[in-house]
DNA sequence: AAAACTCATCGTATATTTGCGATGAACTTT
DNA sequence: AAAGTTCATCGCAAATATACGATGAGTTTT
């Protein structure tokens, strides 16, 4: 049952860890976090009163947040209010500090 | 001389850390990086026997990783030498920690 | 000098990313 | 019911990323 490198292609924590810095590889994204980080949470509108992009643009990186599992959205009518996302953000924590050797 | 958000866009931190992120971004990075972290340094042609892919195509990550300031590669004829760039190591680990609040 | 070896780079094809304006869905206010 | 608000999604264009084989540069070995 031994498996060397060359079988293994990569680990599960290896493409994990890859699709979360891959979210994180822009810097309106990154920015957007930081903001979510300070202010626990945030509506769209306030992230297109901040950032001098489209607002497509930003509800654009929003998603990729979100599919990456960074962020989540709630619907609070008539805005959407998004938070970091609290059951995957421990994880990213740790895949991180695993790979940095923090 | 004070500065709203709006007028920063990003900060020369963000475009710092986007750019780490986005060298992470790629399950072949990650493995490479992970490979260079356990055995300290490596040369092209180790790589080219784990990582199922073409030597150009890994060529090209090392260059990615180079590129991003992550590592670093030394001409030991006839082969080249790759290891982790020591001195940026440093920032970029402290840019994620900060950033993680790690 | 010739052959072999290691690796980067070029050219190419395809896929993905990034940005925008326009539109539409869902809800609230008038 | 009509108008307004907020936001996601669509369609498009341009740029970037990913993968490959072929080629070439620089060394070493024969």
């Amino acid at each position: 049952m031994s498996r060397t490198l060359a079988e293994l292609d990569y680990s599960l924590d290896e493409v994990k860890l890859a699709n979360y810095a891959k979210a994180l590889g822009h810097p309106v994204r990154i920015q957007i976090m930081k903001i979510l980080m300070n202010n626990v949470c945030c509506y769209t509108g306030d992230l297109t009163e901040i950032i001098p992009l489209a607002q497509s643009t930003i509800s654009q990186h929003l998603k990729a947040l979100k599919d990456a599992g960074l962020i989540q959205g709630e619907i609070m009518p008539p805005k959407v209010k998004y938070c970091l996302n609290r059951e995957t953000l421990p994880v990213v924590k740790q895949l991180f500090r695993e790979f940095l050797d923090l």
